[in-house]
Order: structure tokens, then C-alpha cells, then sequence
DNA sequence: TAGAGTTTGTTGTAGATGCAATCATAAGAG
DNA sequence: CTCTTATGATTGCATCTACAACAAACTCTA
């Protein structure tokens, strides 16, 4: 066991906000979804996906993929959801375990709706408190971070409700 | 009501990444820290935090602002660390309202065991990742964010104590 | 010193989440 | 073809968290 490289002051400043933030934004953007649209920002971000595929379906795994989810956590989320009537699981038929999700005209409604309020607190939170170099730069560490977080890429991978998730 | 001021190419694809590090990343920490020292991350924190005080001890609301936390939140955590002997609660001499938390010494004993995996953690998922100026750039960054987020500066403001126990 | 209003912390309750177990279906080995 | 293993999705259970209601103690005013 090699002794631990502690942290620089910088190092741990930079740490120390990151953390703040990671603590504090997602509560920030549940807190103006659930207020103006009822839905919090994981039920958001999965509607929104949904209404991006094609044929705005997507199965389950992909969708979870998409999301960072679990699978449990996804299943849940999705019966509520379809409880509300905002989306539907139907059976794939090519592969009977599978399921795909499909957004009902319900939640296309219900995603445009809540759009532009979850968008202008996206601007009010982040984007526009950094310049456009910031943004840039952001977008880089992230990238950067999420090769060793999600080593599979699946945030930037392809998606498509047919055929098996890409190895 | 304004139209949207919808995002560019650039900032969608940089807050896409961003709300990807958000939904991984806490769980990432939680997990080596729970398997290797069977605490939370915000447990970490919290007994971390109380280990740089003074007298490794804090009032329950100081220690909830350089936590993040909700009172209800930390109050329950609290709860559990003290059953776990890793702190105590001693209502306040001065204002018998409040509550001085203090870090016990097998709770002293438990942040100093895990200090290291963790911050072999962080910087496997996040500093490792980045070059030394994309360090900085995190940090400006992560300030920007805390001035929407966290109004009151309350992570800055309060007592920074070098000591023995890091990050 | 009485009383309104505030601050500090805890608790009731409901909803969310992860892990492990489970069920159904598919793919592969012999 | 049968049996074993792997995959897709759901559910049981324990835990965590937020919001709101609450209790206790402080402050300020008259």
C-alpha cells in the first residue's frame, strides 16, 4: 500500500465545491420542476428522451441507459408515470422479456409544457452564470469525468428501440 | 412571457454531460465508501467536517450549512453516527435550544481510517481525470454555480481549521 | 414580566432509491 | 431436444430524504 498523495489547496478547494454543487443542484432542479409541472428532474429527463427517440419509444434498458438509472429505480419511475397516462409499456414483440416505452400524446404535451421553465432554470442556475469559455470548459471535464464514471459511454451512445444495445 | 431562450448545440451537449456527472457520481462516492468503510458519503462528510473544527465540535446548524444539509436531514444522520458512538450531542450552555455535536474518538478513529480510500477515490473519478488547469477551472466553475445556489456563501463563510483529517 | 414572533432542533408521514431476490424469456452447450 | 446459463424487467425490504408540524428556548417590545 503506497502512501496517500493527500490533497493540494487547490485540490481541495476545487473538491470542496464540486461537492457543494453535487449536493445542491439536484434539489434546485427538482424543486422548480415539481413546483411548475409537477414531475421531478429524473422523470423530466426520461420524458424528454422518450420524446427524442424515434417513434418517441425506447426500451426499457436503453431508456435506463440514457438516464443513468437502474433498472429498478426506472421500472418505478415508469409506473407512475404511466399511472399519470404520460407514457405506456407495451411487450416487445422480437423479444418477449423486453418491454418498450412509449411517450403518449399525454406526456409529449406534458414535456413541451415543462420545457421552457426547466430550460431558463437550467440558464439561471448554470449556463448563464459561467462565459461561454466556461461552458466549453465544463463540457470537457464532464466528458472527461465520465470516462471513468461510465466507462460504456452510454450517455453518448445511439438510440435505437430495435435491435440489441450496442457491446 | 418571453419565447425560450433555448440551449445551443454546445450548451445542451455540456449540460447533458454535467446532469450525467450529477446522476453518477454520488453514487460513485457512496459506494467505495460504504464497502470500505461502511459509511455514507455525507456521513463521511459530516464526520469529516466535525474533525477540522475546534474542539472537533460544532452547532448542529453550523454543521448543517457546511454540509448542505436540511435540519431533518442531518438530525436523522446524527442520530445514527451517535448510536454508532462516532459523535455526541450536548445541548448548548449558552443556548439551551441548540446542540453541540463533537466528534467522539472512535468517531476521530473512523474518519482518519477512511480518509484515505476516499480521497483515493476522488481522485480516481475526478481530479486524475483532469489536468491541473481544468482544476482550477472546476473550481471557478463549481464558485460560479455556489453563488446561485448557495446565496449565503455558507460553505466559504464558515470555519475552513486546517487539521490532520483532509478532505 | 407578559406575549408575539423567531430560531433551534426533532419527529410524523409519505415518497424515493438501492440491493437482492424473483419471474419470464432467450441463447447456448451437449 | 433438454438443460444450464444469461438477460430484461419487476418487486420485497430496508433505508434515506423532504416537507410540514411540532416543542422548546430565546429576543424584543411594551
Amino acid at each position: 500500500m503506497t502512501d496517500t498523495r493527500w490533497l493540494s489547496e487547490e485540490e481541495q478547494t476545487a473538491w470542496l465545491r464540486a461537492a457543494a454543487v453535487l449536493e445542491l443542484l439536484p434539489g434546485a432542479l427538482d424543486s422548480q420542476l415539481l413546483r411548475d409541472s409537477e414531475l421531478t428532474h429524473f422523470e423530466y429527463f426520461a420524458l424528454a428522451s422518450l420524446s427524442e427517440a424515434p417513434e418517441r419509444t425506447l426500451r426499457i434498458t436503453a431508456l435506463a441507459a440514457l438516464t443513468n438509472a437502474t433498472l429498478p429505480r426506472l421500472s418505478r419511475v415508469l409506473t407512475g408515470l404511466e399511472k399519470a397516462g404520460l407514457v405506456k409499456r407495451a411487450t416487445c414483440s422480437e423479444d418477449r422479456r423486453a418491454k418498450n416505452v412509449t411517450l403518449t400524446d399525454a406526456g409529449w404535451e406534458k414535456v413541451v409544457r415543462a420545457a421552457p421553465g426547466h430550460v431558463e432554470n437550467v440558464r439561471r442556475l448554470v449556463l448563464d452564470r459561467l462565459s461561454p469559455e466556461q461552458v466549453r470548459q465544463l463540457s470537457e471535464i464532464a466528458e472527461a469525468l465520465l470516462g471513468q464514471l461510465d466507462p460504456e459511454g452510454r450517455v453518448f451512445g445511439s438510440t435505437h428501440v430495435d435491435g440489441p444495445a450496442p457491446t
